[in-house]
DNA sequence: TTCAAATTAATAGTATGCTAACTATTTGGG
DNA sequence: CCCAAATAGTTAGCATACTATTAATTTGAA
């Protein structure tokens, strides 16, 4: 008997997640290509549109869910692309705030009917009540967060 | 209003995949740096325990799900860290097996604990029928891979 | 048999993500 | 006021993942 045809599902979701996550990212990235864009940096810019312009680079940081330090590489490379651009922090002069650009905006409604597609196709024949729960599951593992009481 | 609260889930089903495979990986990590390993090289020497020694790195990539090259990287560690061994195919000399050193087994069953703990500890409160369901929308999304002719 | 095409692993170069350490600035206690 | 601590962004260095290319070898067709 082949054991590779009983998983348990706590053995394998870790694996599975990760996987699946690759899987989306190199279709959405295969999409974007011809448009100069990738995942990571369309992900920063649509939290720009979603929470307006003008965050600091740490509360972007946060919305978006990635490190300080990662946020400012994709942010160096949207700005070589004249999507975005930083402006000084008038109050504090540490900070800086990011703003989408004219072109930034333009770049968005393209990538949305690319986003759209890649969405249709990887999920074409998925009920919004099955991905509603896979949502819900996500939201209580990520829950866990520092929660080791147990 | 804050628009932040009302998500359409396949709008947001690619961004929280993404942002939960960080997550797990990163709580998989923390845990395993005292051991010197990393999630991505314990993926690799679990696939090898469970299809058995002496994996062609062709197919031992694609029984992972990544490209020879990030495969190539990851043994290269493994190889340093002694807990496996590549030997030289004695058909095909363009060809190497891979195979888990006797300090690979040991490791192999020391992280079995750490992972379980750390699974136990993320799917605390799901049930096997949520992760079931969710694995299944996995599978869904994934066979999708080449199927654009709609 | 011989040489072009295919195959296997490795290398080069890029992007994304992290932590740790650094620089500049602000804040707050003495 | 002044200096220590905190904070914002950057830089450095690493791991993981990809594509494109290269080197060695095998395969297969003329």
């Amino acid at each position: 008997m082949n054991d590779n045809e009983y998983f348990d599902p706590r053995d394998q979701f870790g694996f599975r997640l990760g996987r699946l996550a690759r899987f989306w990212r190199s279709r959405l990235d295969e999409k974007m290509r011809p448009h100069g864009l990738t995942q990571a940096r369309w992900v920063v810019m649509i939290h720009l549109r979603r929470g307006g312009n003008g965050f600091k680079q740490k509360a972007l940081a946060k919305f978006v869910g990635i490190e300080g330090p990662t946020l400012v590489h994709i942010l160096d490379n949207l700005e070589k692309q004249s999507l975005i651009e930083r402006r000084q922090d008038k109050v504090d002069r540490r900070g800086k705030t990011v703003h989408l650009t004219d072109e930034g905006w333009r770049m968005i409604e393209v990538l949305d009917d690319v986003v759209a597609e890649v969405r249709s196709e990887n999920l074409a024949g998925i009920s919004d009540a099955d991905l509603a729960h896979c949502l819900t599951v996500f939201e209580n593992i990520e829950s866990h967060e520092n929660d080791t009481t147990g």
